[in-house]
DNA sequence: CATAGGATCGCCT
DNA sequence: GGCGATCCTATGT
């Protein structure tokens, strides 16, 4: 099990972009009340610290909010968007450099009753966990874990057990107000190879 | 203190 | 394709 884990040093390097596109395949495991759930990540988008006009922590803003987007790559932070949905991003970088990875997407691998059970919907391949809020609720991260370490409590990043794939560069969602960095190909989709 | 708006989803047509 | 939900966060007075 142990060797399994992703080393959380993978996370502090400076190269954000290239963080998303690796995470790409790795699996996010979280055990929340003696409930396993795994899954492997199929979709994320960077977010490039103070000069990235799409981050929270654009020109240094430092709030309560974005606070935890300063700590060292590893830890994860997680707000609340429109009132209703849990985003679940991970922090990279070294500490004082506020880069993070939003996870968008993910397919279930262990847990999937639990899943469904969260997500108040049955299993199907596709549309049952991919959008950044659907991700997070299968998975039960909730705001109140923002600025936990990952690995050493309820969250875990694997390495992958996928390896046969393709992988896609677009722009990112919803982010329009950010001129032109919304233009930036900072978003990567997971595209399974055999699987049309 | 008041207010505007959001890294979205799901249901409706 | 369009829109309402729903409330926290950030900002301004």
């Amino acid at each position: 099990m142990e060797d399994e884990l992703m080393p959380i040093s993978f996370l502090q390097s400076d190269d954000v972009v290239g963080i998303a596109r690796d995470l790409l395949g790795c699996r996010i495991q979280t055990t929340f009340d003696h409930q396993l759930t795994e899954a492997f990540i199929t979709e994320t988008e960077a977010y490039k610290g103070i000069s990235d006009m799409a981050s929270h922590a654009f020109g240094g803003r430092r709030t309560m909010r974005t606070e935890v987007m300063y700590k060292s790559g590893g830890h994860i932070y997680v707000y609340l968007c429109y009132g209703i949905h849990h985003l679940f991003n991970i922090v990279t970088g070294p500490e004082n450099t506020p880069h993070a990875v939003l996870i968008r997407g993910i397919e279930p691998l262990l847990g999937i009753e639990i899943m469904e059970m969260r997500r108040k919907k049955h299993y199907s391949k596709g549309g049952f966990s991919s959008g950044p809020a659907t991700a997070s609720q299968a998975l039960g991260i909730k705001t109140k874990h923002t600025g936990i370490a990952l690995n050493q409590h309820s969250i875990k990043l694997l390495k992958p057990k996928v390896n046969d794939f393709a992988i896609e560069v677009s722009t990112r969602i919803g982010v329009e107000y950010a001129k032109e960095d919304a233009l930036l190909p900072y978003r990567f989709n997971l595209v399974l190879k055999n699987h049309p």
